[in-house]
RNA sequence: GCCGGAGUGGUGAAAUGGGUAGACGCGCUGGACUCAAAAUCCAGUCCGGGGCGACUCGGGUGUGGGUUCGAAUCCCACCUCCGGCACCA
């Protein structure tokens, strides 16, 4: 037979072609089957696939495969996260319409994917700036309306001056936008916002069952969403009726609040500074922080100020007599914009109490006992409450308790959670995202665009110059418009949705991509999710995927889906880096996938991907590995060429040689152990990198058994049935080579069909062991024996061992551990 | 500052419930094939000392302690790096 070079593009279109003449991965709803989602993060449409999207697809493409030999009924998608900013920068830099720019995008990018190899259902592909996908964001953006889970209000937001829009908070980095990385100002204006607040408990508490999520992840979310439970205090001012209330996480410390701290922005700071020489230092104080990131006063280590307003409040619990301060240090956005300073307590109100000499008084101790020497610092553990009339002497647990249940009853202050987690904002002023299905009338004010009209699609024929402004607000047809419900002239909301939108519930969508009555079908969805394994990058933790929990959860609420939680089952792929930064085309460090597909073929660069490093640890891209496992595939071609005879009946007269038994034992105990060992990797670990490892030991130990078996008829059965079994378990990784070896040796039936190998655990052991001998703790002989030893025999033939005998000597042996099957450690 | 994660050869990394540290690759060294080179194949490769040698002795998983017959793995303290949050009351 005619012996063939290995051509893996040949081999690659060869099969990218039958894949898709097949259908080959579609998957069709049964209830009879064990189902499996696979899903991974879908990719935005940038132009070109990066090594990020090869390893993250590369290893939800080998558990799919996995699991469709396993037989489970395997969903895989792929679609497109389409409408976003650079196909409008595209638009405005190189006149490039952003439909024509994505559709280009995607057209190219869907090729690289085909050419990976990859086993999706392509029928599923969805494409969220399609207006069938859109609609129904504009569909749940109603329902949430209707639900009061979405609505608008005027306030400070993020506004990036170069992408000319609104961010939500989870999209500022550092004062930083997440997209450009230029510096966000405040601004205020007035948005539609989503009301994921609501749900901030519930995100948190569904922590507790997501046991395979990675624990940063949860770490970031747990961060982010910021609970502090505490209580809420109203302090009466003396001079008026009024009252200003406080938040405060230790109402233990009470008795030691010796003046009240006003935000600049607190709404009566203004009012009572009015008469102070002092009011100079709040106009200055905003000055400064016009450009700063709203929230953030000072930015830095910025010296705490202070303007005494001159009026008094009173202590509720001391009935004491307090002056009421402003202060820099106090943030309007987080409580109630006020505090109550405890210098004694608090590092900060420690060192502004300093600065302006004002009371300090210490109300808890470790022990109990009055502090004698004066304060130095501020204590700020919890101890035992001193000072502070009935409540003294209890712990600082027990005095937050009472205290707090105490002004309950007196009806000046409750128990109070507060939450870091701000409502998203999602209004964006720009063309390319989903218009926001509101209508403006004089008359009846906002009005929702009934559910018959959707969607409102975006207009076609605008003009993209970039600077002030969306597009759209210049589309005078698409602005204009008519009230839903009274007919006058009316007003569209030009502004479009946060495309993190889209992407919180399309994996809903897959299970019912083309339906057109719902978002998608309740009964598919029942079947599909939750998705059992979801694999992308950390950067989403606290962006994609708590909106896509809360999403679920307003979902399940409005009685779509029965499940809390979309993703039981998250692995956060690490970051392929080159020399240890990230590769970014402004680095000019970027290895291009197509490159290396020229030079080494996609199963190489498949297989080197994953063999480098486990999947959740960052991996910095090297050349020279790859080359490795191009070498390794090649090997596979040449020796399954030169061994193509096997697997040809006629030549079996030929193999009347003796069989050789110990070699055949070993050969046929490392494929039992292989196929547990790549079996329990990927199922159990998802260290494919092990995996990979262990077939590359097989396929050695399969080239050294091969002239010591081949002489014989049982001989070659196994070594065929080895050889079978290397492509099986190799054919998730390297799928294009395996089915193209498994074809030529004469298998009708494609290895994508043909079920994973099964293993005998009792095969999987060795029949001979080597012991090693420790004498006390050091290694310094060992032996073999047959599996099983019993430990009299053990210890024994380890005591007869020479080497041992000589340091053992006439030394008392005092005990003797033995590991059956491993060790024998004698102490003496 | 608080919260998480991680530190193992020249290098990417293995060691799955405390039991042979460094599997499998990469690189390097030597050899075979070749007029030569590339490719390929074979052998060696944690560090240090001794022996021509099959070998042998000592050290070794960020640092210092501890628990244990035995620790990369468990405990305590510390150092370094990465990530998140941060004047959040």
């Amino acid at each position: 037979m005619m012996k063939e070079d290995y051509n893996f593009s040949k081999i690659e279109q060869k099969w990218q072609k039958i894949w898709e003449e097949k259908g080959a991965f579609r998957s069709i709803e049964d209830p009879q089957k064990k189902k499996f989602y696979c899903l991974e993060m879908f990719p935005y449409p940038s132009g070109r696939i990066h090594m990020g999207h090869v390893r993250n697809y590369s290893i939800g493409d080998v558990i799919s495969r996995f699991k469709m030999m396993k037989g489970y009924n395997v969903l895989h998608p792929i679609g497109w996260d389409a409408l976003g900013m650079p196909a409008e920068n595209a638009a405005i830099q190189r006149g490039i319409h952003p439909q024509k720019w994505t559709s280009d995008n995607i057209f190219h990018m869907k090729r690289q994917l085909k050419r990976m190899g990859y086993s999706y259902d392509w029928s599923r592909e969805i494409n969220t700036s399609h207006p069938d996908y859109y609609k129904w964001n504009q569909w749940i953006f109603l329902k949430l309306y209707e639900q009061g889970l979405a609505y608008r209000k005027k306030s400070k937001v993020n506004w990036c001056p170069r992408c000319q829009t609104v961010l939500a908070n989870e999209q500022v980095i550092g004062e930083k936008c997440w997209r450009c990385d230029c510096q966000v100002i405040p601004k205020e204006m007035e948005q539609w916002f989503l009301k994921i607040t609501h749900y901030a408990e519930e995100l948190l508490s569904g922590h507790e069952g997501m046991k395979n999520w990675p624990e940063h992840v949860l770490t970031m979310q747990r961060n982010w969403i910021g609970k502090s439970t505490g209580a809420e205090i109203e302090f009466p001012m003396k001079e008026s009726s009024r009252s200003i209330k406080v938040f405060t996480t230790r109402v233990d410390t009470i008795y030691g609040a010796t003046f009240l701290l006003l935000s600049p922005e607190h709404p009566l700071t203004g009012e009572l500074i009015k008469d102070s020489s002092e009011k100079e230092k709040l106009k200055q104080w905003m000055e400064q922080n016009r450009k700063a990131y709203p929230g953030d006063f000072t930015p830095g280590e910025g010296e705490k100020e202070g303007i005494d307003t001159g009026e008094r409040a009173l202590n509720p619990f001391t009935g004491e007599t307090i002056p009421i301060w402003v202060s820099n240090y106090v943030l309007m956005e987080y409580g109630t914009g006020a505090v109550m300073a405890v210098p004694a307590h608090d590092q900060r109100d420690f060192e502004f109490a300093q600065k302006y000499s004002l009371p300090i008084r210490a109300v808890v101790s470790p022990d109990g006992k009055p502090p004698s020497s004066k304060l130095q610092q501020a204590y700020e553990d919890y101890g035992v409450v001193v000072d502070s009339g009935p409540f003294s002497g209890q712990t600082s647990k027990e005095a937050m308790e009472k205290m707090a249940r105490y002004a309950q009853e007196k009806g000046w202050g409750e128990k109070k959670v507060l939450y870091r987690l701000r409502d998203w904002g999602i209004s964006r002023q720009r063309y390319w995202g989903t218009p926001i299905p509101v209508i403006y009338c004089e008359k009846c004010g906002i009005v929702g665009v009934p559910y018959e009209d959707l969607p409102v699609r975006l207009p076609y024929d605008v003009e993209f110059k970039g600077g002030e402004g969306s597009p759209l607000d210049k589309a005078e047809s698409f602005i204009h418009t008519t009230c839903p419900r009274c007919g006058g002239e009316a007003r569209r909301e030009t502004d479009t949705m946060d495309t993190f939108f889209d992407s919180s519930w399309y994996y809903f969508r897959y299970c019912s991509p083309k339906e057109n009555k719902l978002p998608f079908r309740p009964e598919d969805v029942s079947y599909w999710l939750p998705v059992d394994l979801y694999i992308g990058g950390v950067e989403h933790a606290i962006l994609h995927l708590i909106y896509a929990r809360f999403f679920c959860k307003v979902l399940r609420d409005l009685g779509l889906t029965e499940m809390d939680e979309p993703f039981p089952h998250l692995l956060a792929q690490g970051m392929v880096t080159k020399d240890g930064q990230a590769m970014s085309k402004s680095k000019g460090n970027v290895v291009d996938p197509d490159d290396m597909l020229k030079k080494y073929g996609t199963d190489a660069l498949r297989l080197f991907i994953l063999f480098a490093a486990p999947p959740q640890k960052e991996f910095d891209w090297n050349e020279k590995g790859i080359e490795g496992t191009h070498r390794f595939l090649h090997r596979i071609w040449t020796f399954f060429q030169q061994n193509m005879g096997l697997f040809q009946d006629e030549s079996r007269e030929s193999f009347q040689g003796v069989l050789d038994e110990s070699s055949y034992k070993r050969l046929e105990t490392r494929m039992h152990q292989t196929v547990k060992k790549v079996t329990e990797d990927i199922e159990q670990r998802y260290h494919l990198n092990t995996a990979i490892s262990s077939l590359m030991e097989y396929f050695n130990q399969i080239k050294k058994e091969k002239d010591r078996l081949d002489q014989n008829e049982k001989g070659v059965q196994l070594l065929k049935e080895a050889m079978e079994k290397l492509l099986m378990l190799l054919s998730p990784f390297a799928p294009f080579i395996c089915e193209e070896i498994w074809e030529s040796s004469g298998h009708p039936q494609p290895l994508i069909e043909t079920p994973w190998p099964s293993f005998d655990p009792e095969m999987a052991k060795e029949e001979t062991v080597t012991i090693v001998v420790q004498v006390n703790g050091k290694l310094r002989d060992r032996f073999e024996a047959p599996r099983g030893l019993e430990e009299e025999q053990a210890r024994e033939k380890a005591l007869e061992l020479d080497k041992i005998q000589s340091l053992v000597g006439n030394k008392s042996v005092k005990k003797v551990i033995y590991v059956p099957n491993k060790l024998v450690n004698i102490v003496t």
